[in-house]
RNA sequence: GCAGAGAUGGCGGAGUGGUCGAACGCGCACGACUCGAAAUCGUGUUACGUAGGAAUACGUACGGGGGUUCGAAUCCCUCUCUCUGCGCCA
C-alpha cells in the first residue's frame, strides 16, 4: 500500500508506475482514489465539527444538570440527540467510503524502483549475476524422484495414502540432508549476524487478512476447524506479524532475522501439484531471512540478502545464477525483487529455489510498522522524536525439499551415489556420500 | 479446560457516568545553577487523522469489537491476553 500523500501530491507518478507494470486497466483507480480522499475529508471535516458540538452540549447538559436547570438540559439533550442522527448518518457514509478506499489503494502497486527492468511477464525478467558456471554432466541425468528412490530416501506412496497427493516421506540419509542442509542454512545466517527465530506455525485470521489478500489466503491457507487459526504459508507470515501495530525503537533497527518454520500450502490454480515428485508440495520447510530496517538502509540490504543466498548455495557447490523481476512481474506490494535460481543438469536450466523482495514502506504501512527517531527537530528547534514507517524485506535461504532438487541433480554421480560437500558433512554424521540403497 | 481477579501513557500506578487525554511517581528532553558533573530547581513530554505556512484548533483512541446514554476509562455483551488455584499434558 503506497502513500496517500503521494497520490495527492503527484498522480502522474504513480500513474506512471502502474503503465511500467502494464495494468493499465488500474489507471482510473487514481482518480477515484482522488475523488473519495477528498469526500472522506470532507465527510471528516462535517463529522468532527459536529462531534466537537456534541462534546459541548455534553459538558453543558452536565453542568447544568449540577445546577438542577433540568428542563434547559433536556432542551440541550433533544438538540444532542438531532445532531447524533446526523454523525451517525455521517458514520455510515464514512465506512463505505474508507472501504472503497482501502481497496482502490491495495490494489495500486507500489513504486518500483529506477533500476527493475521493464517487461510484460516472467518472460521477460533479467538475469544478473552468475555464481559457479554449470558443467556438463557425462551422464544422463535422472529425474529427482527416480534419484530418491535409489538411495532409499522417498516414498511417496504411503504419502499418498496417510495424506493425499503433494506429502512426501524421506527417509534415512535423505532425511538427514534434508535437516542438514536446514541446520547449516540456520547457522550461516546467524554467522552473518542475523538471530535465529522459531515463529509459531499458526496465526490468527486478524494477522493473516494483514499480511495477504483475500485471493491469496484462499489459494493458500490451511484453516484450523473450529479455531481461528490458520497454517502459515512462511515464517515471513508469523514473522512480519509480530511487528504488526507496533512502534519499535530507532536503535532497535536494523531488525535481522532468521527463522526456520514448516510452510503449508494448498498450492491452488497456478500450476498445482505435480502428481510425481516434490517440486511442489503441501508441506515444505525453510529457512527465511527477515529485515526490518530505516528507509535510507533498504537498498543495501536488498543486495546483501540476496548475496547471501547465492553464497550459500555456491559454498554447497551449486550453480546458481540471479533472475531480476521484471515490472510486469513484480508483485504489487514489491519495489524490487529477484529469484535465486539453482541450475537443473537434467533440465539443463535454471530454477527458482528462493525469492528476495524489498516491500519498502509498503507492508509496514499496511501492518503499521512504525519507528520512532529520536534524531528531529521541531519548529522550535528542540529535539524531538518522529515516527516513520520502516522498509521490510525478505528472502528465502534454504527450502528443501525443493532445494534438495537441485541438491541431487548437482551432486549425483555416476554410481548412483550423491556427493556431499564439505560445509555439510558435520550435520551428516562426518559422510562424504549418500550410497544406493542395495 | 474449569473457577476467581485483572488489562489505563515509555514504565509504575490513580481514577467506577459529566469539570479525564487522564492525578502522582519514575523515565526522557530543554533550561537554570556549576569549571564540568551529580544533586537540586524550573519548563516541557501520547499517538493518529483533518485544517493551517506556522503557532494552534478540532476530532478519535484507556486490550480488540459491539451496545446502553445527551455524555463511557467508568455500565452491559463478546473476543483476546495476563495473573492465581484446580485439571490435563511434551
Amino acid at each position: 500500500m503506497i502513500d496517500i500523500n503521494l497520490i495527492r501530491e503527484n498522480p502522474e507518478l504513480v500513474k506512471e508506475n502502474i503503465k511500467k507494470k502494464f495494468q493499465d486497466k488500474k489507471l482510473p483507480l487514481v482518480d477515484e482514489v482522488l475523488e473519495l480522499d477528498r469526500k472522506k475529508r470532507a465527510l471528516q471535516q462535517e463529522g468532527d465539527g459536529l462531534r466537537a458540538q456534541r462534546n459541548s452540549l455534553a459538558k453543558k447538559i452536565g453542568s447544568l444538570m449540577r445546577e438542577g436547570k433540568a428542563d434547559e438540559a433536556e432542551e440541550a439533550k433533544e438538540l444532542s440527540k438531532k445532531n447524533n442522527d446526523r454523525v451517525a448518518q455521517i458514520e455510515q457514509e464514512s465506512a463505505q467510503i474508507d472501504a472503497a478506499l482501502k481497496k482502490a489503494m491495495s490494489a495500486i502497486p507500489n513504486i518500483i524502483a529506477d533500476d527493475v527492468p521493464i517487461g510484460r511477464d516472467d518472460s521477460e525478467n533479467v538475469q544478473g549475476k552468475v555464481f559457479l558456471e554449470p558443467e556438463e554432466k557425462p551422464f544422463e541425468i535422472p529425474y529427482h524422484v527416480d534419484i530418491l528412490e535409489k538411495l532409499g530416501g522417498i516414498d511417496l506412496d504411503s504419502a499418498r495414502r496417510t495424506s493425499g497427493n503433494g506429502f512426501y516421506y524421506l527417509t534415512g540419509d535423505v532425511a538427514r540432508l534434508h535437516s542438514a542442509v536446514l541446520a547449516y542454512a540456520r547457522d550461516f545466517m546467524i554467522d552473518k549476524g542475523f538471530t535465529y527465530c522459531i515463529p509459531p506455525f499458526m496465526i490468527r485470521s486478524e494477522v493473516v487478512s494483514g499480511v495477504m489478500s483475500f485471493e491469496e489466503m484462499e489459494g493458500m491457507m490451511y484453516k484450523i476447524e473450529g479455531e481461528d487459526l490458520y497454517l502459515i504459508g512462511t515464517s515471513e507470515h508469523s514473522m512480519i506479524g509480530r511487528f504488526m501495530g507496533r512502534t519499535l525503537a530507532e536503535g532497535e533497527l536494523p531488525l535481522t532475522l532468521t527463522s526456520y518454520s514448516p510452510c503449508f500450502r494448498k498450492e491452488k490454480g497456478a500450476h498445482g501439484i505435480e502428481e510425481r515428485g516434490i517440486y511442489r508440495i503441501h508441506q515444505f520447510e525453510k529457512q527465511e531471512m527477515i529485515v526490518i530496517c530505516k528507509p535510507e538502509e533498504s537498498d543495501m540490504w536488498y543486495e546483501k540478502m540476496w548475496n547471501y543466498t547465492a553464497e550459500l548455495f555456491v559454498s554447497m557447490e551449486i550453480p546458481v545464477r540471479q533472475l531480476i523481476c521484471c515490472s510486469g512481474d513484480l508483485a504489487d506490494l514489491k519495489y524490487k525483487s529477484c529469484d535465486i535460481e539453482a541450475w537443473s543438469p537434467r533440465q539443463k536450466k535454471y530454477f527458482e529455489v528462493g525469492s528476495c523482495s524489498n516491500l519498502t514502506d509498503a507492508q509496514a504501512r499496511r501492518l503499521g510498522i512504525r519507528f520512532y527517531t529520536t534524531s528531529w527537530r521541531n519548529a522550535k528547534n528542540e529535539k524531538t522524536g518522529k515516527n516513520e514507517f520502516a522498509h521490510t524485506l525478505n528472502n528465502t535461504v534454504a527450502a528443501p525439499p525443493r532445494m534438495l532438487i537441485a541438491f541431487l541433480e548437482n551432486h549425483l554421480q555416476e554410481d548412483g551415489s550423491v556427493y556431499i560437500p564439505e560445509v555439510l558433512r558435520k550435520y551428516m554424521g562426518g559422510k562424504s556420500k549418500i550410497e544406493v540403497k542395495k
